[in-house]
DNA sequence: TGTGCAAATGCAAATAGTCGCAAAAAGATA
DNA sequence: TATCTTTTTGCGACTATTTGCATTTGCACA
């Protein structure tokens, strides 16, 4: 289960999803769809929310574990605010990481190669791999520290 | 609000409380004992489940509020799992950070030095002040590579 | 020590998220 | 296309967490 290794393509997960045994539904399509619709970035209910105006008749649980499945097929990630508001972010070609103010709560991106040599380490002093690709660091940005 | 920056005395919080104008209610007292009766890190369930055994007269919500009171406060942080558990943590004298095995739900502690030089970094070039003191990196761990 | 005021709590209702199970349906095969 | 197997969904119940509001209670100050 879940063993492919290839790079997700954000924009057609289905072959995806069958390569693995999985089916495709349309509730599926049309949560990914949503989730990228959003803007990649997105609370369950704004999830909710979006597929409600394409099909009513889907329903909250299969929002709440279709992500779940997207996450551990590698199609999206999670991270977590200090208020704890999980946001689920489509997994795109560059991985990124998360300056988060907690004064105004914007959210700057960062690149992956801030954050890479001390992944690197890790994986070498703790021979641990690293699968972490979205980090959340919190703190006060430029703006409101004057 | 939540000015102070001396750094947070674990083991008694009263005058850092007081210090801001808030009040020390015996429901904070044992909130916050029980946080440090369960090793530091606990989920709010835990807390209200050893709250109980000291009175039984605290409410639930008023776990969630003070754990968040005392987040607030920088008395301790949270984390979160991937399957969104929060687990929250006492502030000690080493910040230190986890290394979570998403196959078998270890998490291995590393020291802060090992972060430190990426936040430096991130401090110098966004001007952003970091304040995480608990990140929480994923993937597996070295036992369960083989 | 008593009094007043704002902060904190308890309560109950609302919202968010999870889970078990029966029904529906995807996809394989004939 | 019909049938079969197994996955996935919807539903409803249940647990977890948040919120509004009335009441209580720290604690500052007389």
């Amino acid at each position: 289960m879940f063993t492919d290794k290839t790079p997700a393509i954000s924009s057609d997960p289905r072959a995806l999803i069958r390569r693995q045994g999985f089916r495709l539904t349309p509730q599926r399509q049309m949560i990914f769809d949503s989730v990228r619709e959003l803007g990649g970035h997105c609370t369950p209910d704004e999830v909710y929310a979006r597929v409600q105006r394409k099909s009513t008749a889907v329903n909250r649980a299969t929002v709440y574990r279709t992500l779940d499945f997207l996450l551990k097929l590698g199609l999206v990630t999670t991270a977590h605010l200090r208020d704890n508001q999980v946001i689920y972010e489509l997994v795109g070609q560059a991985p990124h990481h998360h300056l988060v103010c907690q004064k105004c709560d914007t959210i700057e991106v960062i690149d992956h190669a801030i954050v890479q040599p001390m992944l690197n380490r890790i994986e070498r002093e703790f021979e641990f791999e690293v699968k972490t690709d979205h980090l959340m660091i919190f703190g006060v940005c430029k703006a409101c520290k004057k």
